[in-house]
DNA sequence: GTCTATAGAACGATAGAC
DNA sequence: GTCTATCGTTCTATAGAC
């Protein structure tokens, strides 16, 4: 096979560092080093740190963007209105299952997604494009569909809690609780229990006002 | 009323931008010019930018953590077998309720508190004390009673849940889903949003394994 | 397309006057 | 306790050789 060429080893690098240190916390030159380029290389390839972060961000969210979209429209040639479980899983399901190979079981690419998260950079604001956001107003309105009596702004409150458990749940942050309690990030389970907890979370009866 | 001293308004500015940028993203010169103080007060009040941050970070925890541990101490002095519903009120309550004032509905610490989980930096290691770890797992072990037949894994997985909707699920990180569609991150209705979750979250059947 | 070399600015930290 | 001034480092971005 032919080897990576250095605009790829570019991206994989920034992506690996800038899930662990945050895009600030990460400087051009790590990243070359990394790859094994120069430092010149990502002026050239992508014109400026910014553009190379968007460009790692790019390819981490498609894949997990067109899955989700993806396992709606398989959800409705089923049935026009289908369960809170399905619809957690098929919205949840790709942040687990997408996520590129060599990662460690999905931990980095979670804590990328929280780095563009939690990162109130106006830089940010480009970061994630129009796609998402098609993608998370359909999501809305099926859940609005299998949530009647849920007001719009706590269905909306619900739905940010899913991310906000599919990414940060998924870190590493913890100091363990007691030695031998793993905190078992990876795996199919990790993805069962997230299933489990959100499809009870979003099932929950309206808040009484 | 005597006017805020040096360190205390550097402690603000730094909490402030701190949150804003996290971390690696706030320099030192931009908080002193926030604080009206002088480049070198940091080093004189604080040593370096690190400890300043574990002052900030160390100023916002323990208050939250000192709620969390008396809300579990007034419900055990009610009941020995606290329901699950009052430990998730008695855990993510104060995450609304001990917030500075000031502060835009508490996003802001909020904000801190996901640069503090999801900097995976060395130093970040020191920035939370060992009174949050003893807290944590009182509550661990109270969710465990509530829970038979829930697996060690799953709690843990679970109760990170909980920090994960109440700090990131306010964050205004999202655009708006439809116009119209405001996120109240502020007030009280997002603190009611937060415990129905969570409540039905927690109170799941464990996963079929 | 990839390199070396460097410009120009911002960084954290500190020495020393007041 | 607060300041000015500055040291040495590191940063992004780019010009120009190959």
């Amino acid at each position: 096979m032919a080897t990576t060429d250095t605009r790829t080893q570019i991206l994989d690098a920034a992506e690996h560092l800038f899930a662990e240190h945050g895009y600030s916390g990460t400087s051009v030159r790590a990243i070359t080093k990394l790859a094994g380029a120069n430092v010149a290389a990502v002026g050239y390839h992508f014109g400026s740190k910014a553009e190379l972060m968007a460009a790692v961000v790019r390819r981490v969210v498609e894949p997990i963007n067109a899955a989700q979209c993806a396992g709606l429209d398989e959800l409705f040639a089923r049935t026009p209105d289908p369960p809170v479980s399905e619809l957690v899983e098929a919205f949840a399901g790709p942040l687990f299952d997408e996520m590129p190979a060599g990662d460690e079981g999905g931990a980095r690419t979670s804590r990328l997604i929280v780095t563009i998260l939690s990162d109130p950079a106006e830089e940010a604001r480009s970061w994630t494009g129009p796609a998402e956001i098609s993608v998370r107003e359909r999501y809305l309105a099926a859940f609005a569909r299998a949530l009647p009596g849920l007001s719009p702004e706590e269905l909306w409150f619900r739905m940010r809690g899913i991310l906000a458990v599919t990414a940060v749940d998924r870190l590493e942050v913890y100091q363990q609780p007691t030695p031998g309690c793993v905190s078992p990030v990876a795996g199919e389970a990790a993805r069962r229990w997230a299933i489990t907890f959100l499809t009870a979370a979003m099932s929950a009866p309206p808040t009484r006002t």
